[in-house]
DNA sequence: AAGTCGGGGAT
DNA sequence: ATCCCAGACTT
């Protein structure tokens, strides 16, 4: 493999200036504790990890407490994070190392990128900074940098263009230090050759860079085509008890909000009473239709409009599978999706602004 | 190779 | 409103 080159040097001098290294993740790097940092990373902020991976790391300190502990409350302790799938394959990876590996990650790249969850870049990732392995990351913070650094024409996410970047992120990977360049190149993207009104003034590799000496870093990484992203909606029946339990329903375990508890939904505003009529025995209620509220996704647009009902009659039967009325003064540890989280606290507001009138 | 999976921040 | 972020998995 090839050696060396000055990019590398440059950015090592670089980091041992300006870069982060009080991050809580790189505070005691193990491989449990890098493992969950970079797995909260995917496609989410630093400063948006930050508070999750503290509450994380409290509740699940060692490998076995997360091994050991029900998926429902790993979830819950996920809500808000998204892409929840993350959160299942952390829980069976968990089990894995626990099951497998007696409790200790593997040391090699294939047995690392084995584990569920953990593809290419966050298994070389794991190794470079919690062992110092030379092993090269493309995340990206990095593609972005190597997009601009070699004036890359078309979008990373074409197939040559990526290979490209990896034999590239390859050749500048040193021998020597991975777990400082390892982070050095991941911080250079995060805050100096950010998406938008780079800092090349404070850069490192400037010198060398073909777009900046192109003069033209705002057109690179080439952006992908677009695409319009189509417009679903769906109605939540938001069914509340005097004492204010609220009726949800647990997901499927895969698809959107995979295992993520919700509210009952109908796909058209028809099957509302209908479905309220066969699935709740309820002699006398109120129904009242709230402000929709619009929830995107990679692929698509999901309008929500709120269905409210009220009873007199309580305790309301609980007829379905996968339900339970969840208490909002005593929360249980599920995870619930976003828009539910909103619609809850909408709901307290109202109820407490109904309880003053 | 293309589609799927969330939520939030920046612009 | 649009883009995109410390990606991986399924089909």
């Amino acid at each position: 493999m090839m050696s060396t080159d000055s990019f590398s040097v440059r950015l090592l001098a670089w980091f041992e200036k300006h870069g982060r290294k009080e991050l809580a993740w790189q505070i005691n790097p193990t491989p449990y504790r890098v493992w969950v940092s970079e797995i909260m990373l995917q496609q989410t902020q630093v400063a948006t990890v930050i508070p999750y991976y503290e509450r994380f790391m409290q509740r699940f300190p060692t490998v076995q407490e997360l091994a050991i502990t029900p998926l429902d409350e790993v979830l819950h302790y996920w809500t808000g994070l998204g892409y929840y799938a993350r959160a299942r394959h952390l829980h069976k990876t968990a089990q894995t190392v626990c099951n497998q590996y007696n409790g200790v990650f593997p040391t090699t790249l294939l047995e690392m990128e084995a584990l569920a969850g953990i593809g290419r870049s966050t298994a070389a990732a794991i190794l470079a900074l919690s062992q110092g392995q030379r092993q090269t990351i493309l995340d990206g913070n990095v593609k972005r940098v190597l997009c601009r650094y070699h004036a890359l024409t078309k979008p990373p996410t074409d197939p040559q263009t990526l290979a490209q970047l990896w034999l590239f992120a390859e050749q500048h990977t040193p021998d020597t230090q991975l777990a400082a360049y390892t982070q050095a190149i991941m911080d250079l993207g995060a805050t100096v050759c950010t998406r938008s009104k780079p800092q090349c003034t404070l850069c490192p590799l400037q010198a060398d860079c073909l777009a900046y000496q192109q003069g033209n870093t705002a057109a690179y990484p080439v952006p992908k085509p677009s695409k319009i992203l189509p417009v679903k909606t769906t109605f939540f029946i938001i069914v509340q008890q005097a004492m204010g339990q609220v009726l949800l329903q647990q997901r499927p375990a895969v698809g959107i909000w995979g295992g993520l508890w919700s509210f009952p939904e109908c796909a058209s505003f028809n099957d509302v009473v209908p479905w309220i009529e066969t699935n709740l025995q309820l002699s006398d209620y109120h129904i009242e239709n709230g402000l929709s509220l619009r929830h995107t996704f990679t692929h698509f647009h999901l309008d929500i409009t709120p269905i409210y009902i009220q009873s007199k009659s309580t305790p309301l039967a609980i007829p379905l599978l996968h339900t339970c009325w969840y208490d909002p003064h005593h929360p249980p540890a599920i995870g619930l999706a976003a828009p539910v989280v909103k619609l809850l606290k909408q709901l307290a507001k109202l109820t407490v602004g109904e309880m003053l009138l």
